[in-house]
DNA sequence: CAAAGAAATGAAAACGTTTTCTCGGCACTT
DNA sequence: AAGTGCCGAGAAAACGTTTTCATTTCTTTG
């Protein structure tokens, strides 16, 4: 029962005094073999705890049965709910994951990109990426390795969303018909969120509200010890003529957000009125519970699995697929932190 | 540059007119090789963007460089922090992470354990993991894949922990001496905090309070749509003599209850007193805030992950490791979620 | 009863690497 | 001039599988 070091086939195979093929056979369970072997191979398999290993057998079927996901930043629980309906479809395929964290660093972001390839992934999901890497994701994409992209467009790549753009133009015009003007913008990286800026920027323009470069902010360093939603708010507030509101790029940046306001003594809305993206779970707890845009993180998590999964096999069949983008619709959560700016 | 299909070393030596043992020396900077050839080479892998098949490279090399993560939820951010913390050690020394979510799954937890064996992971970190499967931990450890637990202790398995009875009984000492004597305890399934629920029962019994079995639950379906703190405070608090404080396993749980009086319309601290585990950096944000007891998640990650790497090394060294388990101290952050009875 | 097919097995090639040998050539040392 | 040692390079074995092909034996079938 217990030995150590590892078994191979080819130990089976002299245990049960027969040759590997036909340990190979039965443990694919394809081919024939006499009932007897199988029997007698089966038990010595058993006995002696053997599993093949799926390195060599990735080698020779040229499969990994792997994929790899991309995320900015597991901490925030809009990527874990995604991971998990990304898993919910893999797993039962028979697919593992390998997760990489590119902690907003787009460097990061291409090292794992090829490194997954390395290591012969099948396919990537790339979640909330930065654009920066278009020509290695579509040479990736061609040769190596399926590349779908979750919450994020690339010209040619498969990728599923929100409407983004919509659903940012909304929040914005209903600050601005609350009666707010000085409208803060807080994100990670302008890159990795282009429609929700343009959106930003649009619905202001065509309000005809100027735009303060003072009221945009990015948090680019990569190594986040807090939350950078918060330091952004103190940044953001402590200028001499501060927003009335905050259009957070996520509702997780938001609760950096919220704590800046405590410790300023701030109120939420009365002062301030705050607004996220995602529509975590948690986000409707908070007091006041968090205004913001709904995002199926669950159901965005499956789609990308699936549109991979597919081409993957249309890549081994060498069948072609054209492009598709799935969409999934955003719903306005109106809740407590929005409210007229307080001059009214 | 883009040539499609994938390249293998002995198309790069044939291309450069070499053998492929240069190629390799080239690849991995040991050996001698000419200066004019070394070029050569690397203009070609430059070119055709070549790059080595690592399932191959592990195979001969007889590492993967790899290593797994076994979580029962993805969703609750305190193991979101603890992978986080792993990442940031194993990531910087060449190794990538296998994720699995064991949804609170014992079956699920030992399959993805061999198969992550069969994968060849060079070890595994195992979180918050219940102890039905010792047998199978074991063997693992011995014979394939170095093990260890986070946030559960097995015996003969490196671990790192915090000090939970401890910790738990500290917080239902405080319930006590507020007033209270119906205390709740909710959980995930009892196998998984064996130390949280003995410190429960003897702190009562210490104080002279019974055990009644209908204020402790578990949540034992292993697919949650929603919280299952939800629907078992909505459970408890339905009772005709419903508990006045509701100690629950970690905060994720305790976010459900909370949901849960809101719709109930009871008030916290002054209806009911919630305790929550973890110290998630949202569960100060709450309102009221959540008392609870602080884990130092990422640093867990860190020390789970330095361990496993260096039983990794000694293995390989065969060197013998005597069993070592770290522990890291608890806090009790009393914030505002805990109050005296109404009683009283 | 001969021919044909099927069943059961083994040998060997293949997957893409690394690594150990081996070997010739050249530069030193005495 | 002979021995020593290093440099640069290739051949081939090895890693642990799967799969194709070949071979033998057995069972059909007309």
């Amino acid at each position: 029962m217990k030995k150590s070091g590892k078994m191979t086939i080819v130990q089976i195979a002299e245990m049960a005094g027969v040759s590997v093929s036909t340990v190979s056979r039965v443990l694919n369970h394809k081919g024939n073999v006499d009932a007897d072997t199988c029997a007698r191979v089966e038990q010595i398999i058993f006995e002696q705890g053997y599993a093949p290993n799926r390195l060599a057998q990735g080698l020779v079927r040229q499969r990994s049965k792997t994929i790899a996901l991309i995320v900015p930043d597991i901490s925030n629980p809009f990527f874990a709910d995604i991971i998990h309906g990304v898993e919910d479809v893999c797993t039962p395929l028979g697919y593992s994951m390998y997760l990489c964290n590119s902690n907003f660093d787009h460097d990061r972001e291409s090292h794992f990109l090829v490194e997954m390839a390395e290591r012969q992934a099948e396919g990537a999901l790339l979640i909330s990426a930065f654009l920066q890497n278009q020509e290695l994701i579509h040479q990736l994409n061609r040769n190596s390795m399926s590349i779908v992209c979750i919450q994020t467009q690339i010209e040619g790549i498969d990728c599923v969303n929100t409407d983004d753009y919509a659903g940012l133009c909304h929040s914005i015009q209903r600050l601005i018909d609350l009666g707010h003007r000085r409208i803060a913008f807080l994100c990670m990286d302008k890159r990795g969120c282009r429609m929700r800026f343009q959106a930003y920027c649009d619905t202001l323009k065509k309000n005809g509200i100027p735009i303060v470069p003072e009221y945009i902010r990015e948090s680019v360093e990569t190594n986040h010890s807090e939350n950078p939603g918060y330091s952004m708010a103190r940044a953001v507030l402590s200028l001499p003529c501060p927003p009335t509101a905050i259009q957070s790029l996520n509702d997780h940046l938001a609760f950096g957000v919220y704590r800046a306001t405590q410790e300023l003594h701030l109120r939420i809305p009365q002062d301030l009125s705050v607004v996220g993206y995602d529509d975590l779970p948690i986000s409707s707890l908070l007091r006041p519970a968090l205004t913001t845009i709904h995002q199926p993180a669950y159901s965005m998590g499956e789609a990308g699995c699936e549109l991979l999964i597919k081409n993957i096999s249309s890549k081994r069949n060498a069948a072609p697929r054209e492009r598709r983008e799935v969409l999934f619709a955003t719903r306005y959560m109106e809740r407590d932190s929005t409210a007229p700016p307080r001059e009214l």
